[in-house]
DNA sequence: CGCTGGATTGACTCGGATCAAGTCGAGTGG
DNA sequence: CCACTCGACTTGATCCGAGTCAATCCAGCG
């Protein structure tokens, strides 16, 4: 049985035997939740860790005028907020987008796992900070890109992350996101989001269409966004034939 | 003599009297830096954890195109990455903005710290969740307000941030950034910021004039920001005197 | 078969960028 | 002590990207 969870974290780090033995059994009974489900809201204490294994959930926060701003897309292998409670609540929520698969493992259990395992804090510790370097680019787009670099800029990103973990071998990919949920990610109303996605479909760069994101040339995509990929550090990945097909991207630009 | 950086770890955890001074033995010779000098940059393998003791400083990235993206403010007591050289890169730089007084402390200097005193690396794992809060409220910032309430905001933000480490007890708090720095951090231009800030003086909100951040009405700022503190995580400030001001801008809600 | 929520398109408006002149203040050198 | 210089700050005029408002289309579904 696959479990996406611990084949992220052994990109990250060597894993002992017993240590993924441990975390299989940690998250070994995912509870389904629907879409459009919040697992934790802002304010909220922080309870236990959730794991993703199958399915998307989002970071969001929602506005005082009642806007919203997707924060952070969670997909399959992700986990929100080894916090393991240092804070007092949380400033933000997460739900899911898509019907899902979530194990919740509780901050007692997850601390024994890191004490036995030490290299299971370290793998994890290494996804917080892939994580934070995709907030920093997400920053950076907001402020200084264009929308439509902006949007190309989202879909490489995605792209890729569906890749490293194996969602895709080729250039399609199944992404279920309305576009008023990716215009709430980019900072932009669904009716410019919609014109600007014409916009690349009609350069030849790309299409999304009834969930379905595909790239139709990669090299185009890469040059309009500006992409660079080094924030993903993807320098943990094991060499294999999956690198391939990145390199599509990579050497694009 | 006053450290900041002890004193900021001291507000997240209980330190014990040795671990202080193992801090204060890594932390006591600090170079003296000049301005607008980067300390690493993108691309750069991560070298030793910096320490700002004294000045301020900043993350940023430069676009293709020449742009900068201010991606957080780093200020006395906070310190950059205790990546421990988990990545393989850096993907951003990071700059001082004033002349600035650094320590830089060496990996394993670090790692010992964290292994005998394990809430030393609890401290900072929390400072690193509370800047974390920050980004995502940079997101929001910049994603879904006007430019007005994300000058406001950003103006909040920092305002407690001084306070919170006492480089204020008043409302004016000195703020040595320039209009250009600024308009970086919240993708805006130069000369729009600069009407901004006509219009946030002209509203009797705030005044930012050479290098000292004046605010006028608490209430009305906030107000205009939409300001919600809660991302700042001072659940962990201990209790005291220098509360009272800070009710200023809570109260104001 | 009508309902509902998302996707699409058009017309119009407006916030913020761009371009272009100044102005001001802190250094610097004569 | 004053003229010169160089940034940064200000202000005005104009332009354009993106928001707003409003119809319409479309697919899935009870």
């Amino acid at each position: 049985m696959d479990n996406r969870f611990i084949d992220k974290l052994r990109n990250f780090s060597e894993l002992s035997a017993e240590a993924i033995l441990a975390l299989r059994q940690a998250t070994d009974h995912p509870r389904s939740i629907q879409a459009r489900r919040d697992l934790i809201r802002e304010g909220d204490r922080p309870g236990p860790v959730f794991v993703i294994l199958d399915g998307w959930a989002c970071r969001y926060k929602i506005l005082p005028d009642g806007g919203r701003q997707i924060l952070a897309y969670l997909m399959p292998g992700d986990c929100c907020d080894l916090h393991v409670g240092l804070l007092a609540e949380m400033d933000h929520s997460i739900q899911t987008i898509t019907s899902a698969a979530v194990a919740t493992v509780g901050r007692d259990q997850m601390e024994e796992i890191f004490s036995c395992h030490p290299e299971v804090g370290r793998a994890m510790y290494i996804a917080q900070l892939v994580d934070e370097g995709t907030m920093r680019a997400w920053i950076t787009s907001m402020g200084r890109r264009s929308s439509i670099e902006r949007v190309a800029h989202l879909m490489c990103e995605l792209y890729i992350r569906c890749r490293n973990i194996g969602l895709t071998t080729d250039m399609v990919v199944s992404l279920p996101f309305s576009q008023i949920l990716l215009a709430d990610s980019l900072g932009m109303t669904p009716v410019h989001l919609n014109r600007v996605l014409k916009e690349l479909r009609s350069r030849g760069a790309m299409e999304l269409q009834r969930g379905k994101l595909i790239i139709v040339d990669p090299k185009r995509l890469v040059q309009i966004a500006g992409f660079d990929e080094n924030y993903l550090h993807r320098r943990f990945r094991p060499a294999g034939e999956s690198r391939q097909i990145n390199d599509h991207l990579d050497n694009a630009r």
